[in-house]
RNA sequence: GGUCCCAUCGUCUAGCGGUCCAGGACGCCGGCCUCUCACGCCGGAAACCGGGGUUCGAUUCCCCGUGGGAUCACCA
């Protein structure tokens, strides 16, 4: 069995969006998966579209998504002499020759040739005439005139191509730089992948790489092709359709277990399980079950995922990625036990770090304000009796269990012969300015019986001035 | 337009000839639990694109149609 060895080349002509982020995974995964190597590679041979600002940007999502490599990155611009190697190889074979069509001659024979009804393809104008390298001429694959080129995808099955459907295509350009399809295939011949897995807007372009492969003396990958992941108008996923960037959902307070889990469960799938951990997904990751056709990309459920990761994460990781929340929100909040408490309470009740980092405030700051629609219906001469009582006992208490507080709530209630519900209300709205929240005894578990009490006092002080007797 | 791919609930999907009056998840609608909100639990509505074959039997195999997508650069 030979290492499996896979890779993900983006170019860096913008950010990290989720189909590109998909099929990194998908790589990364399979090598993981497999025990093989997983190589990062910058596809920058075209200078003016490539920018190092959208190179840190990939470098920083696929960091935060926890994709590791194993090689590289490598940039296709620092290997140029390589490429002009293989480019020289295949003319001195046979496989290549130079053009001196002018771009304009070539877009004039693919318009008449669409005019006729005809395939747009190049002519073949220069093929026979044994060109010399001349300045500003490009090189052209020659493609075998007859015949098929047969792709064996591990998604999609066999799939045949006509050699005739083919163009001469330039891998070379005028100024002496590879074009993409030649420069990926002897990046991945030089580099040893053996295993491809992209987007299946590649299938067209599968033919011509391999035809590539094969000039170049050398063995045919394996291609897997992945759908693409559509909008929610089931068109290709752009930034019409919202966040599309990795980072735009980190900062929307996914966690990066949850979006590595939506995307690969967008088109792979393991029986009915929905929830994987990564190593989950390192240990069950496999191509044979990967789907055939294109998937919707749907926010809801990525919510409702991360939800799920939330609430299996641990507090100290969960602490880790809402720390940069907290600085933002200007909480003076420090890793520890008090916030992987309080962070504990807000689990099971957040779908975003977002919402965790708005509803943990309580825990950082004094309560300034009231809810006024809670303090008009909470805040009234009746609740002074149960909020004082509970202000004595607690002030008696010795620990602040959830036992021993369900304790001195239950004596509260027995003694002004109220309900819980009277009760936790208006405590609720003086010890964290609002109605809703975590449960009242976890609260004050997590508190303490020092700033339950001077809530409770300045709550009572409040109510004092604020009604009447 | 040529070429290529795809087609199960609104969405992600299970299903690899009979176990399917089609299962799970998200969302939606009821109910339960309950100190608020969530969580959790229980229940419900919701799909095999159409037509031909093949077969004793098609959601599953084949063909056609229809629909959707991708791609046709000296971009990647």
């Amino acid at each position: 069995m030979k290492k499996i060895i896979t890779r993900f080349p983006p170019s860096p002509s913008g950010h990290l969006h989720l189909g590109g982020a998909r099929t990194a995974v998908f790589n990364w995964l399979y090598a993981r998966h497999m025990g093989g190597t997983f190589v990062f590679r910058i596809e920058d041979t075209d200078a003016a579209r490539s920018t190092q600002a959208s190179v840190d940007g990939i470098t920083e999502a696929m960091q935060w998504l926890g994709i590791d490599w194993d090689k590289g990155p490598y940039f296709q611009s620092q290997r140029l002499d390589i490429y002009r190697e293989h480019i020289q190889k295949l003319i001195d074979g046979g496989h290549a020759y130079y053009c001196t069509c002018t771009p304009a001659q070539v877009e004039d024979m693919r318009k008449k040739a669409m005019e006729t009804g005809g395939k747009p393809k190049y002519d073949g104008t220069c093929r026979q005439k044994g060109l010399a390298g001349a300045n500003g001429a490009v090189v052209r694959f020659k493609i075998p005139e007859a015949g098929v080129t047969v792709l064996n995808d591990a998604v999609k099955g066999r799939i045949v191509f006509q050699n005739g459907e083919l163009d001469d295509f330039v891998i070379c350009r005028g100024d002496g730089t590879p074009t993409y399809h030649l420069a990926v295939v002897v990046d991945d011949i030089t580099m040893g992948v053996n295993t491809i897995i992209r987007g299946d807007d590649h299938v067209n372009n599968t033919p011509k790489q391999m035809l590539l492969f094969q000039a170049l003396g050398s063995e045919l990958p394996t291609f897997a092709h992945v759908p693409m992941v559509l909008g929610a108008d089931k068109t290709r996923l752009s930034k019409r359709h919202g966040a599309t960037s990795v980072t735009a959902y980190r900062d929307q307070g996914i966690l990066p277990d949850a979006l590595v889990n939506f995307l690969v469960r967008l088109g792979w799938s393991h029986g009915d399980q929905e929830f994987f951990t990564r190593e989950d997904l390192i240990e069950k990751f496999s191509l044979d079950t990967i789907g055939r056709s294109a998937g919707v990309f749907n926010p809801e459920k990525l919510l409702a995922l991360n939800a799920d990761h939330i609430k299996a994460s641990s507090p100290g990781k969960l602490a880790e990625h809402l720390m940069p929340f907290l600085k933002d929100a200007g909480y003076q909040a420090t890793p520890g036990s008090y916030l992987e408490q309080a962070i504990e309470t807000l689990q099971a009740r957040s779908r975003t770090l977002v919402d965790m980092a708005r509803d943990i405030r309580f825990y950082f700051e004094d309560v300034t304000v009231y809810d006024e629609k809670g303090e008009k219906k909470l805040f009234r001469r009746e609740a002074l009796p149960p909020m004082t009582c509970l202000v004595e006992k607690l002030d008696a208490l010795e620990d602040c269990s959830h036992a021993a507080l369900e304790a001195v709530f239950r004596s509260v209630m027995e003694e002004t012969g109220l309900g819980l519900g009277k009760i936790a209300q208006p405590v609720r709205l003086a010890l964290t300015g609002t109605t809703v929240s975590p449960g009242i005894f976890e609260i004050i578990a997590v508190l303490g019986k020092e700033k339950t009490i001077a809530r409770l006092k300045a709550a009572i002080a409040h109510i004092e001035d604020t009604t009447d007797r």
